[in-house]
DNA sequence: GTCTATACGTTGATAGAC
DNA sequence: GTCTATCAACGTATAGAC
């Protein structure tokens, strides 16, 4: 295959990944056509379907890029030592993929309250991994008297469930402000608000 | 209409509309079918139609009533005048209808996730009245200095993500759980510990 | 690699006998 | 009020010209 050839594969697959995550986050995968992705793609129905052989195969490959994403976001955790320092930034950081990425949240979000079988083999081994880690981590801050003792699974469930909320409920969250979506400074103080709330939340004032 | 024919089509009605909840929440709109729903009834196709016109009217008869059990859950919020008790009583509230009704947190996440078109009447209505209600008696409540002084929303917010997700992302905690669900006694210590990090999130030890 | 036309399965909804 | 048979619409996927 020619280079210029590989170009146009990766650019059209790019474009094509990009305009499925969110006709499948607006729609779920069965609401979601292939025909309406197309569209957003601005290509022909045929090429969907050339580009990915069929629907399953482009959605799986869109929640891996969500994954992904969330994986390099996460990565944070591992820059700061202090624990207040390391949530806040955690949370700084789930928080603006909410606000940047509302359709890759949405597309995992509708997948997992589905049934999860198209990311089970992630959450068996990448996400389990993370979070077990994690888990260690908090039990040595705890250990450490440095937070108070809490069960690390259910702050992290809580952590991933108020931050996604932000993405995921997005329109409830407008329509209850008054059909207002938050400006970027009324973002700014939802996420300073929810990391005081959190990190009260284990004693760390 | 006699009365006999009255009490077979309420029954009819109720369970019809608990095997499209069951439906929806599995599927999504657009991926539940009459038919899926029929066979869950126990009926053939043609009486879902009968019962209820067509599959949206059905759809929304589902997340009223779903709305409905939640107000009433709700309730528990006015019966408590201290700030700790009413909050213990609302989350365990809340983390029981998950753990008894999934499926009715479900079809409700998966409206909102995919454009809420469906509930905006009672978010605009009954939800805001609710959540304005509730936000004035926080204010109070730190006016009195009986808890931190947060935003009542970001706290709602939170409380309702950090509840609901044990119902939405359920798939996903059994999976990270190894495959086991949560025992009755396990979950009951989730309640508790979900219970003390919101307590302390706003100051309540 | 792109696109038009189309085959084939599925599904919401109804007609009409019981 | 119940149920079988049926239809029209739609959606995935492919064939085949360019």
């Amino acid at each position: 295959m020619s280079v210029q050839k590989e170009i146009t594969r990766e650019n059209n697959e790019r474009n094509i990944l990009k305009a499925a995550e969110e006709i499948f986050a607006q729609y779920g995968f069965r609401g979601a056509t292939t025909d309406l992705i197309a569209k957003q793609a601005g290509l022909p129905k045929a090429n969907i379907h050339y580009y990915y052989k069929t629907k399953e195969l482009l959605y799986r490959a869109v929640l891996e890029r969500v994954l992904d994403e969330w994986s390099e976001a996460a990565k944070v955790f591992e820059q700061y030592e202090e624990p207040k320092v390391a949530l806040t930034k955690y949370i700084e950081s789930k928080m603006k993929f909410s606000r940047s990425r509302p359709y890759a949240s949405k597309v995992w979000a509708n997948e997992v309250l589905h049934g999860a079988d198209a990311v089970s083999g992630f959450l068996k081994t990448s996400v389990k991994t993370w979070l077990n880690d994690r888990n260690q981590l908090l039990q040595k801050w705890i250990y450490d008297k440095k937070i108070k003792p809490v069960d690390p699974t259910a702050f992290f469930y809580m952590i991933w469930a108020a931050t996604q909320h932000y993405a995921d409920f997005d329109h409830q969250i407008v329509i209850l402000n008054d059909g207002l979506p938050y400006s970027d400074e009324e973002y700014q103080q939802k996420i300073k608000q929810l990391t005081e709330l959190i990190l009260g939340s284990v004693g760390l004032d």
